[in-house]
DNA sequence: CGTATCCGAAACTGTTGAGTTCCGTATATA
DNA sequence: TATATACGGAACTCAACAGTTTCGGATACG
């Protein structure tokens, strides 16, 4: 991007935001263990290996700063254009839980952990963080329903809207309030003894 | 409790915590509104009309204050001992829902989502809303269960432990994290279309 | 009525952290 | 090599807040 920006070349090297990623990965990460307002300017300035007003050169505040860095968030974690297809729902849930998923899915928890109270105060954040975290799993477990309802698997009537939002719910309260891990163990449970019973698959 | 302290009557009136309710109380206000750490001692005592002074004579610290506040939040909710006893798990699950319990919960919940970050700092804390928020409800769910279990009307074999959690997680995460509100329509939605059909009646 | 005690209010202290400024250095261009 | 720019780092300002102290007034008790 530096040498490509003919648009302005008196300036010399514009900048260039090469180290944003760093710098915001840095913020999600004291969010994730201090909360937003245990995190400090400087915490993640030290973090990233930078100075705090090559911060506030690129952002106008905390604030800002941190809805950056959650919208910055959604990648890496769910190709929603490449799931698993094996033919029955059970197939398809089990499917989707990989190491690397949990793994993205607890940090991400994390972080939620970490705003809540914030976001009491910024409905702007609320919004990032629900399109970053929440929906995308919600949209998962739509699109797995759905398929299943056209093959035929499973009654067309079911309430797809509350039943794809049982597992996300269930790990963001075992997370957030219990405390508890949400490993594949946990997620098979779900899967056996409330998706699928509530479907009218098995019992 | 004035006149009838009297272990130690050479001391004039002793400290009769007289308006203790109160001062939790606003504290337990401030704590939905503005979160933990958006809550100043400052602003607790004066919704109180007390003096910061007066709030330092009873607690060492904000910290403390805070964790009293939650522990004497459990009052007014739920009566374990009477439960409602209609025959049917539905009947029950659905006398359960009251606008008086609505209402308490609702609160119980935005007390709980402003102490969200400051959970990660004290374990203590944790321990407070573990036992004052989340536990009732769920210890409500699995009484109820295990007596449609016993009467025979589902299988003895279904996990009370996951299905007592579900509406809880649900309802917290339908406050916390999607800012709707938890009303009978969503409540008897995740009866009729979560928990029943997950224990296998209906459908 | 005098005295002891607690109260609310307000002034005060010390610390922390957001946001700013400054400076010496590294780097890219020419 | 000379110049311009952005960088990391550190020092700074300023406001807010936890916690303390002080004081004048109310209230109970003898």
């Amino acid at each position: 991007m530096t040498q490509l920006d003919a648009a302005s070349p008196r300036l010399g090297r514009r900048r260039d935001h090469s180290r944003d990623p760093e710098i915001l990965n840095a913020a999600l990460e004291v969010l994730a263990e201090e909360g937003y307002d245990g995190m400090t300017v400087d915490m993640v300035a030290a973090r990233a290996k930078a100075g705090k007003a090559t911060l506030y050169r690129r952002w106008p505040s905390k604030g800002e700063l941190v809805i950056d860095a959650v919208v910055c968030m959604k990648r890496g974690d769910i190709d929603l254009g490449n799931l698993p297809d094996t033919g029955t729902l059970r197939g398809d849930l089990v499917a989707m839980i990989k190491p690397r998923t949990i793994e993205e899915s607890e940090r991400k928890l994390q972080v939620m952990a970490g705003l809540m109270s914030a976001v009491a105060r910024s409905p702007e954040l609320a919004e990032a963080i629900n399109r970053a975290i929440i929906e995308p799993r919600a949209e998962v477990n739509r699109i797995l329903l759905r398929r299943a309802i056209d093959r035929g698997e499973i009654a067309a009537d079911i309430d797809i809207e509350t039943l794809s939002m049982i597992t996300p719910s269930m790990a963001a309260y075992r997370t957030l309030v219990l405390k508890r891990p949400v490993d594949r163990e946990f997620l098979i449970t779900m899967i056996d003894n409330v998706v699928l019973p509530a479907v009218g698959l098995r019992r």
